[in-house]
DNA sequence: ATCGTCGGACAATCAAGCTA
DNA sequence: AGCTTGATTGTCCGACGATA
């Protein structure tokens, strides 16, 4: 059965997969109660750096069979910040009634052994909801979420009211988890904080949640989970990962994140076609990248779209907003070619600069142009050939 | 087979806010 | 004052790639 599943290809099965009473073995009646994984209070440093499991002796029993005994100490543990404002809390319920809902009951402590600490505080099973990217060695991640990788397809991030964390919480508070579970979830697109990067597409279909590419490098048509291009052309994408949490409700797929991964193949099958403009947008744009290292991070929307129109909205890393007093040439050939055709033409007519720049490279762009084409031309008939197979 | 790496689920912690 | 909430910080599971 679990190799039929939709999900079977995660990396992990999501939490409230888990959850799922036949693959845990329980009835639904005493599925909050799962075990929970025991953890020490402190790891060592050495299995903190390799976020291994560690045990309170010193040294740990991982120390001693890598040999590490001299460094196995135990890590520092950063100050909590303070002063953070967490503005009003939601109203607390009388317990007046006997039907607590289920939510409630994963609210009080628990019985298992070990939710109690050594100071007699119960654990505050609490809300499991994103937090920030910690660091894995230095403080920060080594590589920042929010991408995805060679055929992953995201994960829809169903937030079943289709509200924001604030509505997430109210809700969820007053719904009992079973009852949610049975509740088939609308996929609506997890919206995020202000992204430094967004890269959304414009379908009348569900989408997607908004990616956060991390380098030129990402697929530009990530959100459709298609083709990606690199700097060396469009290719399948470099490892990566796509995350995106959204508040914890306990509800189906607001409580899970990963991406499934799939063959090159089969992404390509699975996932939305990308239309001609969106394909040569992206080689557009990986053209372009690659003729220069991306400057600070700033979003720029190529191309507003229209209901014939479904171009993403596409921000790119890099890209000024608008060169106003930009005396740099590249930046300028940059911004031409992601700039719609009207807008572009309307700035190169002030611009005599640029005039004189676009036809001292008119033959480079040329080549360009015809190559773009081609590539366009051959993904599409590739992607067509696929589709076409899958469908015998 | 083993090891290192790493994303992310899960657990622990505790300050802010709430209520009696 | 004691309890609850929820944000922050830490642990480590499990997948994956590299290497022996």
């Amino acid at each position: 059965m679990a190799a039929e599943h939709p999900f079977s290809s995660l990396r992990r099965a999501p939490s409230w997969m888990l959850a799922n009473d036949e693959e845990a073995g329980r009835s639904s009646s005493d599925a909050p109660s799962r075990t929970k994984r025991a953890q020490v209070k402190n790891a060592c440093v050495n299995c903190q750096r390799a976020c291994k499991k560690c045990d309170s002796g010193r040294p740990c029993q991982r120390c001693v069979k890598y040999n590490l005994q001299e460094s196995c100490v135990d890590s520092k543990r950063k100050p909590r910040k303070k002063g953070i404002k967490r503005g009003p809390y939601k109203k607390r319920k009388k317990n007046t009634d006997d039907t607590v809902s289920l939510d409630t009951q994963q609210q009080q402590p628990t019985e298992v052994a070990g939710s109690v600490d050594s100071s007699g505080q119960a654990s505050g099973s609490g809300s499991v909801r994103a937090r920030s990217t910690m660091s894995k060695r230095s403080g920060e991640r080594t590589r920042p979420r929010g991408l995805l990788g060679p055929g992953m397809v995201p994960i829809l991030q169903s937030d079943p009211h289709g509200n924001d964390d604030s509505d997430d919480q109210s809700s969820s508070s007053d719904t009992p988890l079973v009852a949610a579970r049975q509740t088939q979830p609308q996929p609506t697109a997890y919206r995020p904080p202000p992204p430094r990067l967004s890269l959304h597409a414009a379908s009348s279909a569900p989408q997607p949640a908004r990616l956060l590419p991390e380098t030129p490098t990402m697929g530009l048509t990530a959100a459709f989970g298609t083709l990606a291009t690199t700097p060396s052309g469009p290719s399948f994408p470099q490892p990566a990962r796509y995350s995106q949490r959204p508040s914890s409700t306990g509800l189906p797929f607001a409580h899970t994140s990963g991406a499934i991964r799939l063959p090159p193949i089969a992404s390509l099958v699975c996932s939305a076609p990308p239309t001609p403009l969106s394909l040569l947008t992206d080689i557009a744009l990986s053209s372009t990248q690659r003729r220069q290292p991306p400057p600070p991070a700033a979003a720029v929307r190529p191309s507003t779209p229209t209901a014939n129109n479904p171009a993403p909205y596409i921000s790119i890393p890099s890209l000024p907003d608008r060169p106003s007093s930009q005396p740099a040439e590249d930046t300028e050939q940059q911004s031409a070619l992601l700039q719609p055709p009207d807008d572009a033409h309307s700035r190169h007519s002030t611009t005599t600069a640029s005039d004189d720049q676009s036809s001292n490279n008119g033959d480079a762009d040329l080549a360009m142009n015809s190559s773009i084409n081609n590539l366009s031309n051959k993904l599409q008939n590739t992607f067509l050939d696929q589709d076409s197979s899958s469908e015998l």
